[in-house]
DNA sequence: TTCAATTCCTACCTATTTAGTGGGAAATGA
DNA sequence: TCATTTCCCACTAAATAGGTAGGAATTGAA
C-alpha cells in the first residue's frame, strides 16, 4: 500500500517544478541537490514524465526542465500514473492491462467492489490535487513562518 | 499504489472464515481451493494471523482455522496490516517504525500533508469495513440471483 | 491403538522489482 | 570552442514477491 521512490521522488521533482514555475528551464541537477535525490535516478524518471508530456526540457547550457503546463492543470494522480502504473489496489479492477475486471465467482465480486471502494478513495485524493494546490501551500507555509 | 497477494488472499480467506462463520473449524485446503489459491503460501499468511490473534486454529483431523471474532469485529484494515505492514502510502508518515514523521523542511512538508490526506481516505475505507460487511454483500448478491 | 487428516515449522528457491551507478554521445548558450 | 546540460544505454546489488518441499507434532475417528 504505498508509492515507490519513483513517484515520491517524481512528485517532489513536479512539486518542485511548480513552485518554480515560469522561470525557464530548472537543471536537473538543482531539482536533485533541492529535493535531496539521487541525480542520475531522477534522471531516468524525468525522461519518463517527459515522454509521458508533463514537462518539457531543453538541452545543453541553461537548459533543464520545465512543466508543460500550469501547476493547477497537473494533478497529481497523473504524476503516480506515469511512474508507478495504474492507481489499482488489485489487478483485477485494472482495465488497462488485459487481466479485465472478470473475477468469475460471486464471491470474489464482492471483494472487487470493495477494493474498488478503496480505489475511488484513492483516485479521488490522487485526481483531485494539483500541483497548484500544492504550491499554495508551500506559500501559505513561508508567509506563517 | 497495490496490495500485494499475501493482503489479497489474506483477506479472500478470512472472507471465507467470515461466510462460514459458526461452524466450526475449515480445514486450509478447503479455503484454498473455494478460494483458489496456493495451499503452502495461504499457510503461511494463515500462520501470521493466528499470531496477531485473528484467527484460531486446531490441529489434527478435522481441525482447520475459524474466526477468533464475529466478523463485525474484524475490519479488513486490520487484516492487511497483520499481511502487508502499515497502511502508509510513504515513510515519513509510519510512526510505528523509527523514520519518524519529521521531515526537515517545509516544501517537504507540504508533501507530507498530502500522503496524510491520502492515507486518511485509505484507512478510512479499510478500517471502515468489516467482514461482516462483506459477508453481508455476499447474501445479498446470493439472494439476488 | 492405529492411521489418516491436519496444522506447524523451517528451509529453500526463482523471478521481478527497486533503487540506484556509470559512461559517453548529442545539443546548446556564452 | 567549451563548459553545461540533457539523452541514452548498459549494468548491478539488494530486497521483495510468490511461491515449493519436507517433515514433525497433534488429533479425531475407526
Amino acid at each position: 500500500m504505498r508509492v515507490s521512490t519513483r513517484g515520491e521522488y517524481g512528485v517532489r521533482a513536479m512539486f518542485d517544478l511548480a513552485v518554480n514555475f515560469g522561470q525557464g528551464p530548472i537543471a536537473l541537477k538543482t531539482i536533485a541537490e533541492r529535493q535531496m535525490v539521487s541525480e542520475s535516478y531522477l534522471e531516468q524518471l524525468m525522461a519518463e514524465l517527459r515522454k509521458a508530456g508533463l514537462v518539457h526540457s531543453k538541452r545543453g547550457a541553461q537548459g533543464g526542465y520545465e512543466l508543460a503546463d500550469k501547476p493547477a492543470n497537473v494533478s497529481i494522480g497523473e504524476i503516480i500514473r506515469v511512474l508507478e502504473g495504474p492507481i489499482t489496489p488489485v489487478d483485477c479492477l485494472d482495465t488497462e492491462t488485459e487481466r479485465g475486471p472478470y473475477c468469475g465467482t460471486p464471491e470474489r465480486c464482492v471483494l472487487r467492489n470493495f477494493w474498488k471502494e478503496l480505489q475511488d478513495s484513492m483516485t479521488k485524493v490522487l485526481d483531485n490535487t494539483t500541483l497548484e494546490d500544492l504550491r499554495q501551500d508551500a506559500c501559505r507555509l513561508e508567509v506563517a513562518e
